[in-house]
DNA sequence: ACAAAAGTGTTAATAGTACACCCATGA
DNA sequence: TCATGGGTGTACTATTAACACTTTTGT
């Protein structure tokens, strides 16, 4: 494409005409452990908020990178999760540039965060980060206060986009490792919302719902303690449920006034 | 809260540490005339991409507002559009941070944007902004190239997040003025999908989702030209539709591959 | 054989689709 | 009274919710 005149002009440009701002992504890292749903915090060694617990993030690279892949970059560096593992999902989330956001703002820094939320299936003990700051995973409903910054609020809306999100697409999948059971599948409709679909129609739906899953090849090994041993699934290719997976009623995840 | 140690910190706090990013948001302002869906875009009249059409938009007050706030300040500033405005929709869509996106990288700036989606009933011709700037309606169906920086791609990812959101949203209502019959109501559904929805289950459907629209008190004035006149209605309190809004099956907005 | 967990059947109610038909108004 | 668009009825089909029931395994 031709700008006439562009070339010249950025010559004479000066970025410094603008007031500083500063980008960070902040990721909701999220997974399914003993039955809840989980969020990874990292406790801060820095200021502002140093000692608080905070959802993990930093910095954008200046000039090399874009939120997309900062995003990735630290979720390997403060987890060591590999952005390209098995059923890794990370999108975008929304972006939060209160000027009150971040008390670097009194010394003239605005500081805008790009939130990212990611599914990732259930991990041992949490990996300390490059960092070597504390990190562990807390259940989502333990918590809503007491963050960093505006960090309660991200980690609310990232654990809403995905009790809504499971309703209408197939990333619950992505908090399972391959190959899994209907059942286990199931669970995790029950740690996100708070309530189990009922087995018999999550069946039917699930594999009615073209890509949802595919049957795994080889039959599990029986790791149950009894009773039948599971068929076998491995994720599909379909990303969307049409119609959505209703959410039961009434349940303890949706507490009433 | 008390955060020790943070007051001194931040009193030797140097902002320019972090290398500069500029922050702007950008509008894909949408609307409904002459039954298509339509894009309110300006010309540009300042470098970078002189000349071309672009989308509303603008630069953070630097600590002094929030996205949003920007938001609704250039929907004023650019279409005299008053951000309280009856119906008015406006929502956070996504935020574009490559690198390239904006040729200011080679001057050593980098230019992060905040994308909204914002609804209007259907406006008479466009306001010229206070920039004196160039500014039409186009059609969504007739562009998705040729604009400035990465707005092409916005625009369509705006377009997308409403022909998603009026199935399971009353956000459908935002393009039109009260009071407004359930005929005009699916001529939206037309113009965002391309295709309409059947009348008869339309109007049951609509009709049978408390809080989806509310009978309005005095019938209008008879400005059909001829045939029954229609009942009128009002925007109700409900967001959601559950279930959702089929979308016709085949379509001229969904081209098969 | 029994317990435990997986998987299947059945039925009543609900919701959606397609299309025919009736109603109210202006010219 | 006729054309025009608004509004209703209806038969058929698909989907869902609820729950009872059968199957397969380990001990």
């Amino acid at each position: 494409m031709t700008r006439p005149g562009e070339a010249a002009w950025l010559r004479r440009y000066d970025p410094q005409a603008f007031p500083p701002f500063a980008v960070t992504v902040d990721l909701a890292i999220l997974t399914v452990r003993d039955g809840s749903l989980q969020a990874l915090l990292v406790r801060r060694d820095e200021h502002p908020f140093r000692g608080w617990w905070a959802l993990p993030g930093g910095h954008l690279h200046h000039g090399a990178e874009s939120a997309d892949a900062a995003a990735r970059r630290e979720l390997v560096e403060e987890t060591g999760i590999d952005s390209t593992a098995e059923g890794l999902h990370l999108e975008q989330l929304a972006t939060y540039s209160d000027p009150q956001r971040d008390p670097r703002i009194g010394a003239g820094l605005q500081v805008v965060s790009i939130g990212y939320v990611a599914l990732a299936p259930g991990l041992p003990e949490p990996v300390a980060g490059t960092d070597a700051a504390e990190a562990a995973w807390w259940p989502v409903d333990a918590l809503t206060e007491s963050l960093a910054f505006d960090h309660a609020r991200i980690l609310v809306d990232a654990v809403e986009r995905v009790r809504a999100k499971v309703e209408y697409s197939t990333v619950a999948t992505s908090f399972l490792t391959e190959p899994f059971s209907l059942t286990e599948l199931r669970e995790v409709y029950r740690a996100v919302w708070g309530v189990a679909p009922d087995p018999a129609n999550f069946r039917r739906k699930v594999l009615a719902t073209a890509g949802f899953v595919r049957p795994a090849e080889l039959v599990g090994s029986p790791t149950t303690v009894g009773g039948r041993p599971p068929e076998l699934y491995r994720r599909g290719d379909a990303v969307l449920i049409t119609p959505p997976l209703a959410r039961p009623a009434t349940g303890p995840a949706a507490p009433g006034p």
